[in-house]
DNA sequence: CAGCGGATATTCT
DNA sequence: GAATATCCGCTGA
């Protein structure tokens, strides 16, 4: 017997805790992506946690810039930032206005709309491959700095939202050191805030960080 | 399968 | 100038 996934909309204050306890509670949860072509339903399997004030890692550790203003505003709404001069990755919001905290999401099974996803990931080898990934996350849901500072949490039409869909439980959940972030990884690693779905088809694989010289 | 170079905006030094 | 919350296509085993 298999649970039907519950499609009532994460409330706003759902966002509105401290971002390492909403992290792994996203994980099974929906997230809704409306097209102009229509809907696609992505189940997160995994995410990483972003920590503003106290985390080197965080793209607002450093303060408020153009980029990042999003992550200091209320809670609930998508950050989406550009990267390595091609790529988009998306984030949530969350903890009170000013925190500066976010959730980015690495990783998911597109469960509706999988035709339209195809037909922004020309290079996916199987539908495993979609949103394996945060920018082909991002891209799978054709998400671009135009969603930037979106509100996921109102009510009526909106390009995001975010359904309760089925809560992982704590046993299922695994954590680990966050991908590609300088300073996580190694030995007394005080950052292991990747989360996902144990033994989930779609997770991406774990890289360390690997600083990488520009061609002169 | 692993390893690597290329694409190149944004930010900080 | 140099690094980065990445992915893709190519090379060689």
């Amino acid at each position: 017997m298999i649970a039907t996934p519950d499609r009532t909309p994460l409330p706003r204050e759902f966002f509105d805790r401290p971002v390492l306890d909403v992290a792994p509670d996203l994980l099974g949860r929906i997230l809704v992506r409306t097209t102009p072509d229509g809907p696609i339903a992505l189940r997160l399997t995994e995410v990483e946690a972003y920590d503003g004030a106290d985390d080197p890692g965080s793209h607002a550790y450093r303060g408020r810039t153009a980029r990042n203003g999003v992550m200091f505003g209320p809670p609930g709404h998508v950050y989406v930032y550009f990267t390595y001069g091609m790529w988009f990755c998306m984030n949530l919001v969350c903890g009170p206005e000013g925190k500066a905290s976010a959730v980015l999401l690495r990783a998911g099974e597109i469960i509706e709309g999988a035709e339209l996803a195809r037909t922004r990931r020309l290079s996916a080898r199987n539908d495993k491959e979609l949103a394996k990934g945060p920018a082909r996350l991002a891209t799978a849901l054709d998400v671009d700095r135009s969603l930037d500072g979106t509100d996921a949490c109102t009510s009526g039409a909106t390009p995001l939202k975010v359904l309760a869909g089925t809560p992982v439980p704590r046993d299922q959940v695994r954590n680990g050191p966050r991908t590609g972030v300088a300073g996580d990884g190694g030995n007394g690693d005080i950052h292991p805030w990747r989360f996902w779905i144990a033994n989930d088809p779609t997770v991406s694989p774990y890289r360390a960080h690997v600083p990488r010289r520009r061609r002169s």
